[in-house]
DNA sequence: AAATGACGGTTACGTATGTAACTAACCTTG
DNA sequence: CAAGGTTAGTTACATACGTAACCGTCATTT
């Protein structure tokens, strides 16, 4: 039997490091604005396409309807965001942000894009091939 | 201000590829055996270094200690680990799989192994960028 | 050796999350 | 146009998790 190094084991290593980055990111953002990651892509997604359902916002974000449904109650409650019931089909809410959410979304994205930024610079002539490999990877695991 | 493209962002992307990979991942013990991943992990440590201390799993497979103490609970339920007290130390406990334990670690391994050389291998070329550039982030990420 | 603090491990509690059940609205098909 | 099925979104429930408090043991200081 071939051996096993739990350290080296590639979804092992995948998780930690999506933990690891999800960690530091939080900090770009958590201490400005207190927001959970469901919030933060809340925000991201609707700062990004404008309107949106909560359906559309779950399926760009990848996150089950639930976790769609109560980060934006909470955005709701902060009134980072409204609702709007759609004239074709009255089951669904159309969501914007309103004035505060577009405030805090510009005051958020630079800070993001920085950070991205940095570890990008930080892995140097690497970071092509990463990105690269990440893209393989996506493909590989079946989207 | 520059665009931000949730779908492109590095965590995100990241934390989703680490969701996927460890979904199908768990399609290959999970069936067979149950295991939830933190159980799995302790299973794996176990089965790597032999006997070991609950904190000692802990640090090789980067879980709170109150995730290592569930999982440690579970695998005991199931007769796949035991526990003694240690000599020298009698806060410790040391933890060595059963001959049950073994057998399911002896199992699972080569499908853990089969499992992520598939990938790899779907990867190509490919697959040695990625497994550097993860090197490089693990180092970029503080470790 | 008594006292204080550090440490391994467990547990109580609050929070986050997914499954399943639900509501209201839509869309078929008869 | 009535009935059955589907869909957008919410909520009840069970489970998983981390923080903090805790217990017993070890280590250090006096």
């Amino acid at each position: 039997m071939t051996k096993l190094d739990l350290e080296q084991f590639l979804p092992y290593r995948l998780n930690r490091l999506s933990a690891a980055i999800s960690r530091e990111f939080q900090s770009v953002y958590g201490p400005h604005h207190d927001l959970t990651t469901p919030e933060w892509r809340v925000l991201a997604t609707l700062g990004q396409f404008g309107e949106s359902s909560a359906k559309e916002i779950g399926q760009h974000s990848s996150m089950h309807k639930t976790k769609v449904s109560r980060a934006v109650r909470a955005l709701e409650m902060r009134r980072w965001l409204k609702r709007r019931e759609s004239e074709e089909d009255r089951r669904e809410e159309i969501l914007t942000l309103t004035a505060q959410g577009r405030r805090a979304y510009k005051d958020i994205v630079p800070k993001a894009l920085a950070f991205e930024q940095r570890i990008l610079r930080d892995l140097g002539s690497e970071a092509p091939f990463l990105l690269a490999a990440l893209t393989r990877l996506e493909d590989v695991l079946h989207g």
